[in-house]
DNA sequence: ATTATTTAATTGCACAATACAACTATATGC
DNA sequence: GCATATAGTTGTATTGTGCAATTAAATAAT
């Protein structure tokens, strides 16, 4: 029951995320680089501060990511017309290459990780993951 | 088949990490921490060398997270009677402590997270969950 | 309307986790 | 017994991060 499956979970996370934390490190852009182009691609556009709200980082963090990406030529940063205190930025076209690029290297990398599985174990791991996720996502809101 | 299910297991693996990463930063112990202590408790005794093959960490990093621990009370260093370049590492009665209470701590999480999980659900995520380590394991093998 | 407060973003500083390389001291092999 | 391998530490650098201070602009208060 419950308790043991718990602390065995608990430690698979663990385990997973330093293992996942080393292995993203083997191709060109980073986890965090990625993430937040990934986000960016999400919304579009977005100023430092949304985008820090939605990676839960600190706007300095996104501050320095953003500049480095904005150097690497991958995003763009756009003065708002509106609010001359804020900028938004967008993907370039190269950014979204390259985040698309970084993207198909991952799910190759998961595919690969994957070779040995059932279908059906893939399927019910992809539910799973999904549902921890949002279960994560849940409880986040209610603390906030 | 298989393709977008690895895309989708990407994005969700990119999503657990990020909402982990910042969930586990809420207690006093970090993540290295602990998974050291954890190995520590698991092998009972061990040296730098050991350590940082099982952690898949350089030895320096595990040197300094050592004596960090050490400084802290959580572990002892102990001279090895038969080798006297070599020590060797093992929990205290505080470090087997904090390990215990940082586990209950973080189990207590998951579980509170997976309230709603059925029975099933959970068994099924906790098998996913190690088999998918064990993938990354063998995966990290063959790459060496 | 002038002043005070809030807000968006950046930058300086600090810190923790990490790797690599250089080094020390000991052990092992030929 | 010398050459090489091994256990561990330490110096240096990098990266990702947060907090505090700062700048500049927008908004609210008097």
């Amino acid at each position: 029951m419950g308790i043991e499956q718990h602390e065995q979970i608990e430690l698979e996370l663990a385990i997973l995320i330093r293992r996942l934390g080393s292995m993203t490190s083997e191709h060109a852009m980073d986890r965090s680089a990625y993430l937040l182009l990934r986000q960016l691609s999400a919304v579009k556009t977005a100023g430092v501060k949304s985008l820090a709200e939605a990676l839960q980082l600190d706007v300095s963090t996104v501050s320095r990511q953003a500049t480095a990406l904005s150097r690497k030529g991958w995003i763009t940063k756009l003065a708002d017309p509106l609010d001359r205190r804020a900028f938004s930025y967008e993907l370039t076209t190269a950014g979204q290459e390259m985040l698309c690029d970084y993207r198909q290297k991952r799910t190759d990398s998961i595919g690969r990780l994957l070779e040995g599985w059932t279908e059906k174990d893939q399927e019910l791991f992809s539910r799973l993951l999904h549902q921890f996720n949002h279960s994560v996502r849940e409880d986040s809101k209610k603390s906030t």
